[in-house]
DNA sequence: TTTAAAGTTGACTTTAAAGTAAGGTTTCGC
DNA sequence: GCGAAACCTTACTTTAAAGTCAACTTTAAA
């Protein structure tokens, strides 16, 4: 149930797109990649599945480059990380009707709305933050941090 | 962000000897791997896990088996997870400092905040969720099936 | 005390995800 | 138009997870 690679870069990129969104400018597949220290060919295989499903738009040739499809405020992580996971999968569970008497259905068993219960639990709890939401945090974070290193020098300075 | 194989299947057979539990019989890798569809060495593999993790006991010997350490309703879904899915890596982000400024400790930067507390959603909305909770889900969920074919004998009946 | 049932452990094989590479296509600037 | 910049697409290689196998250890009953 942890974060898988494609999801977290692809969330990554989202985000340069979201800080870019505000000045309107186009981010090049190099600068992307370049930012979030992968590599030119993976972050195109990233944008391309994102471009793909709608959620950023791509500019072709010179002076190219990506950008949003939509404001930040409206682009929800539950569509963000269903693009990037591929085909959900509600279960492993193959082949299992007639152990159980409980299996009604081929390919079904009585386990699996668990399991998709579990799923629907995500998504309920990532509808509800929104990319620019993740900007806000983010900042949080960075002032923070800012101010340890603040409090740190202090310190240090003292001794 | 999907569920990975052994953290199904291994709930799946927390979810036998949650059954197992009421009537006090203890259950044999054989017949767990056997209602699960899976192989016994692979359910010995998950259940090593769980005993390991103080979720089950086991009695070894002849006449032996597993059963639950704690009852069903002590026993919440957060926990089950995080043993099943191994040590919980937080962030794929490697060696980022010095990319960006915003990378104050090494291995870190400002993302990965993020990324931990969407984990940390995941886990409340798994903490809420008990073994035995899931048992009722389930028993509901048989319930509705077996009315459905109810309505569909009596439907073709009347056909 | 012997024996068979049952759990434990580590090595091996398989398989799916992740990442890489290369060629193709489109667009803009000169 | 011509070329360079940038995105698009498919195929290949690498790598990590999942599953399997086989030998070992422990336990309890006869």
């Amino acid at each position: 149930m942890k974060i898988s690679a494609q999801e977290e870069f692809g969330l990554r990129c989202l985000l340069q797109l979201a800080r870019a969104d505000a000045t309107g400018e186009l981010l090049t597949l190099a600068q992307i990649a370049g930012r979030e220290g992968i590599s030119v060919a993976n972050a195109g295989k990233l944008m391309w599945i994102l471009n793909k499903a709608g959620l950023v738009q791509s500019q072709r040739g010179i002076k190219g480059g990506y950008h949003l499809a939509r404001p930040a405020s409206e682009i929800h992580l539950n569509q963000v990380i269903r693009v990037l996971d591929g085909e959900r999968v509600d279960s492993h569970c193959k082949s299992y009707a007639g152990v159980l008497d409980a299996c009604v259905h081929t390919g079904d068993c009585g386990i699996r709305p668990v399991i998709v219960e579990l799923h629907q639990i995500v998504d309920n709890a990532l509808s509800e933050i929104t990319l620019s939401q993740l900007l806000d945090t983010e900042a949080n974070v960075d002032a923070t941090l800012h101010q340890i290193q603040i409090t740190k020098q202090r310190t240090e300075q003292r001794a």
